[in-house]
RNA sequence: GGCUCCGUAGCUCAGUCGGUUUAGAGCGCUGGCCUGUCACGCCAGAGGUCGCGGGUUCAAGUCCCGUCGGAGUCGCCA
């Protein structure tokens, strides 16, 4: 070893020792006469003094160290006068006195200090990630991140999940996310692909017999990026064989109360909310609403039917809906120009304008408000209890459009209000999404979550009547107005999955085709089963307050999924095209 | 693929409404001084294809078009 004690661990009880230390230059104060060098290390940071007295060589050292410079120093734990006492940093009470300095290796000058208070912008930290991680946040976040981890693990291991890899190199299927692939050189012009979840391997597990199946495994998706997505994620992947939906949600619920108090040292109460889709749909506008806040969504249909603004008698006429909400003290923050603001941004969500009324002791004031009666003005006051000072925002439009339009302006307004405490973290189930959703571009149906996804078997008729009326057996984990989580209970009866795959057009030979190792799988003794997967890195972006996901990610890649630390993707050699048996069609200029 | 924002010294930024001169500051860097600093201090200095290309103009960091890169978002993400 090469050194005896961590920077940071060094305390008062140390006093007396003679101690040797790794770390880098954090900063460096030379006053001729004495020089002080901040080591740091992971554990955090320590003052060493160089004093003359000490040796003249190694002071002469400490001369030419420079920041990121990495040290070995050998030397006395010493106390600090009261008067130079550090109060800002844990080690602060002592200094270590030099008596030996190697310089383990010298850094070029970096382009920027890990220490810097004012980090540079994102593109340059990913660029230089390893001085990026270096800074005291990131390191904080990666510990942070091996923390929960472990947790789940301890969790699911306790309660007699086994974790059980499952391959990288698996086959392709069209549905879903687009795929990432990989050539074979023994099979010239197959491809493998990247799984975008081990969905079929676990359910595969389940007839198998290992009953508890978890892993943290790794995901990919050749997706355009956001925020919160990665082309190449992790999920906590769960199983259950002879469990139903219920018992998926308390395991889910029992992990959540136990990281709750590991990590924030809360009770958390249970169960937690559950809403169903629709109502969820009805009452924010959106299947992953962020209910750390109310405004919630109201029909303003009967109120104004016979009012004298026509855009919401005609709407209403037309089988249209009108919906509004109300923003509370939003009357001030939002000029009438910010207001407009707000209706280009409904319109990116196909709504044809935004009504707004601003609330008074009198009633409403608004361009639009002597089309209703003040009754009618009333009643819609009454409606959201609204009080002066407030703003009532209407969408009227197409039932999907007002819920889209209205819950991404209750997103936006939430935020833009604080209407939230950020630290607080809010779980609720969502419950009872439809399993078709009807493409209207392709006249086809769609699964909503995914085709192994089992009916509510009461909804099973539905299949030849209405299939869109057919609830499935899925649930999410909304967290913040985050998916957290996903899951279902999944098909085990063949004749069932047949029919699914019936109603989405995917031809029987097609069908056994693409998922004949599942769908023979099922046809030996297939165990009723239900699993879930959780978003990993969006939940340690939510419990440390992160609003993307690449600061959870150690090596994470940009919006057009580079990674700028190694540059890939690159161009390879022709030999390695050839030797896969691939051509570039139009080589990149 | 669409929309929006950003790109000036190694880094963070200023550079105005309204187009012009030698493009500035702080941090960092280099040299010197300094024995209790911890955002050390003081003195001196170096450092710029204003992302790139084109256009308008007597004159472009500034205006216009394109392009590259980064971010946010819609589509997409079974």
């Amino acid at each position: 070893m090469l050194r005896t004690h961590k920077c940071g661990e060094l305390r008062k009880a140390q006093v007396g020792e003679t101690v040797t230390i790794c770390g880098w230059v954090d900063s460096r104060r030379d006053h001729g006469g004495l020089v002080f060098v901040d080591l740091r290390d992971r554990y955090g940071k320590v003052q060493v003094v160089f004093d003359p007295s000490e040796g003249a060589e190694q002071h002469a050292a400490a001369g030419d160290v420079r920041n990121e410079d990495v040290l070995q120093v050998t030397g006395r734990v010493v106390a600090r006068a009261p008067k130079d006492v550090n109060a800002k940093i844990p080690t602060g009470e002592i200094d270590i006195r030099s008596q030996k300095l190697v310089v383990l290796n010298k850094s070029r000058t970096v382009p920027f200090e890990p220490s810097t208070t004012n980090p540079p912008n994102e593109e340059f930290r990913l660029k230089y990630r390893f001085l990026d991680l270096r800074r005291p946040r990131l390191q904080e976040l990666v510990l942070f991140r091996h923390r929960l981890t472990k947790l789940i693990r301890d969790y699911f291991d306790r309660d007699g999940f086994l974790e059980i890899e499952t391959p990288m190199l698996g086959r392709s299927t069209p549905e879903g996310a687009r795929d990432y692939l990989v050539p074979s050189r023994v099979h010239p012009g197959c491809f493998y692909a990247l799984p975008q979840s081990p969905q079929i391997y676990k359910q595969i597990l389940m007839v198998a017999g290992f009953d508890r199946y978890m892993q943290i495994a790794r995901c990919f998706r050749d997706e355009d990026l956001r925020a919160d997505r990665q082309p190449e994620f992790t999920q906590v992947d769960i199983e259950m064989a002879f469990v139903e939906r219920e018992d998926i949600l308390q395991t889910v619920d029992g992990l959540v109360k136990f990281l709750m108090r590991e990590v924030r040292g809360e009770d958390f109460p249970l169960p937690l909310p559950r809403l169903t889709y629709r109502e969820a749909m009805e009452r924010y506008g959106s299947d992953k609403p962020d209910l750390r806040y109310g405004m919630e969504l109201h029909d303003l249909g009967p109120l104004v039917q016979n009012c004298g603004f026509s855009v919401f008698k005609n709407t209403l006429a037309g089988g249209g809906r009108v919906r509004g909400l109300c923003a509370p003290q939003a009357a001030e923050k939002y000029s009438r120009r910010q207001i407009d603001d707000l209706t280009l941004f409904v319109k990116d969500f196909k709504a044809q304008g935004l009504a707004f009324f601003r609330v008074t002791e009198a009633g409403l004031d608004s361009p639009i408000a002597k089309f209703f009666t003040p009754e009618e003005q009333a009643a819609i006051k009454a409606e959201f209890q609204a009080q002066p000072g407030d703003v009532i925002f209407c969408v009227a439009d197409k039932p999907s459009v007002t819920s889209a339009a209205l819950g991404a302006l209750r997103s936006r307004l939430g935020k833009e209000l604080k209407l939230f405490d950020p630290n607080q973290m809010h779980f609720a189930w969502i419950l009872d999404f439809p399993l078709f959703s009807w493409n209207e571009e392709e006249k086809r149906w769609d699964a909503e979550h995914h085709p192994f996804c089992n009916p509510v078997p009461e909804d099973v008729p539905f299949f030849e009547t209405d299939p869109g009326q057919i609830r499935a057996t899925s649930y999410d984990l909304v967290i913040n107005g985050y998916e957290g989580a996903s899951g279902s209970v999944r098909i085990h009866d063949p004749a069932v999955q047949q029919k699914v795959f019936d109603l989405l057009g995917i031809p029987a030979e097609q069908a056994e085709e693409r998922f004949s190792f599942l769908l023979e799988a099922l046809r030996y003794g297939a165990p009723p089963h239900a699993g879930i997967a959780l978003g990993l890195d969006r939940w340690v972006m939510l419990f440390t307050g992160c609003d993307n996901i690449r600061d959870v990610i150690a090596f994470p890649k940009t919006q057009k999924a580079s990674d700028l630390l190694s540059g890939a993707p690159s161009t390879v050699d022709a030999r390695q095209l050839k030797e896969l048996s691939i051509r570039v069609e139009e080589p990149p200029k």
